[in-house]
DNA sequence: TCTGGGGTCCTCAATCCC
DNA sequence: TCTGGGGATTGAGGACCC
């Protein structure tokens, strides 16, 4: 979807439309959540950024605190036109999806169809990309935005891509592009003349494998219809860094309180109880604890989370603390259950509508 | 006024068990 | 009995994504 969580506020604020739209949190430590693309026009103005920045290079654009039900609200529309034309949708956070064509006669005029039923039920733009693969399709998809759809075999894309960094596929990030470089990789055709073995050296047999074959622009990865929840958790980012520890006890209790409830929502339940902790110089520390039988019990929860929160005892300033349910029990989660595409011999097209 | 919140997956080391 | 090699599981940390 195109800067989908702006574009779901001009929905509903339409005198808003053609002006810069931010969507962002309030506090002192917010980040850009979405901007529209007349801000990122504007200013430059991209999500990730911190609000602040925001607010100084554009201080006349239209901010907006996050309005998750709307969104969410939204979502279930879009996931609902994907659904009712293609079998096989994956679901990739609210705004984006993975759609299995194969075998459609013509994969290009099902996708307009499907880009104009989406607009036509939620006023909503967004962009298609048709290719051999989920990370092609993904990659395609960028290419067309806003609103574009565009068609690209691997061939093309090898071609086209040749001179691009390696980070234009999904996955490698600036961590990655870097250590790339520090090789004498920087580009993908440089990447794609590597050997497995050099790459599995340096990165490791699976990484290294996975690399190897990026680096040409393979990607076997199936469209899953939907996933195992594997953690959740809430976590908090104070708007000034929290130094007794009587405080973070307060506020770890209520962390727990609201995962507790949140999980029971659910019916999730976990064994292994963790916390997370950002000092005020940016590390990041973690503590987990694995408990005899699964659990969403709020007096289970609060009291390993306490015990490791205590065991630690922070040195620092505290800029961030987080609480963690993971291992969680089979079929708990009754959408959860896993499924996987046909496989599909003639792979024609699969489409990401991100 | 520098950097959110909710996730997934991978690596590596330690440990246990067969 | 000694030794070694695998798995599986845990825990910590990190990269990446929406």
């Amino acid at each position: 979807m195109d800067a989908f969580y702006a574009s779901v506020e001009l929905g509903k604020r339409p005198e808003l439309r053609g002006k810069p739209v931010v969507v962002c949190g309030s506090g002192p430590r917010a980040v850009v959540t979405t901007a529209s693309y007349e801000a990122r026009k504007l200013a430059g103005i991209h999500s990730a950024m911190p609000a602040a920045v925001a607010r100084r290079r554009l201080p006349d654009a239209v901010y907006l605190r996050p309005d998750f039900p709307a969104y969410r609200e939204a979502s279930a529309q879009v996931m609902e036109v994907l659904r009712r034309n293609v079998e096989t949708v994956e679901v990739v956070g609210l705004d984006e999806a993975y759609l299995d064509l194969t075998g459609l006669y013509s994969p290009k005029a099902t996708m307009r169809r499907i880009a104009a039923e989406i607009r036509a039920d939620t006023g909503l733009t967004c962009s298609v990309g048709i290719s051999e693969s989920r990370m092609l399709a993904k990659i395609t998809s960028e290419l067309g935005k806003p609103a574009g759809l565009v068609v690209l075999s691997r061939e093309d894309a090898l071609v086209r891509f040749a001179g691009d960094s390696p980070g234009l596929v999904p996955g490698i990030g600036p961590k990655t592009v870097a250590r790339l470089e520090a090789i004498g990789i920087a580009t993908l055709t440089e990447l794609a003349r590597r050997q497995a073995s050099e790459l599995e050296s340096t990165f490791g047999p699976r990484s290294g494998a996975w690399l190897h074959a990026r680096g040409r622009l393979w990607d076997e990865t199936p469209i899953t219809v939907s996933r195992e929840t594997k953690s959740q958790s809430t976590e908090i980012t104070f708007d000034v860094d929290v130094r007794q520890r009587g405080e973070l006890e307060k506020h770890l209790v209520e962390l727990a309180a609201e995962l507790c409830r949140r999980l029971a929502k659910r019916e999730l339940e976990g064994r292994t109880i963790g916390i997370k902790i950002r000092l005020d110089d940016w590390t990041n520390v973690s503590r987990s604890h694995s408990v005899e039988a699964p659990t969403n019990d709020l007096a289970v929860v609060t009291r390993v989370a306490l015990e490791l929160l205590r065991a630690y005892d922070p040195q620092r300033p505290v800029r961030l603390l987080g609480v963690r349910l993971a291992s969680f029990q089979g079929e708990a989660d009754p959408v959860a259950a896993e499924s996987e595409a046909p496989a599909g011999q003639l792979r024609l097209g699969f489409s990401s509508a991100a």
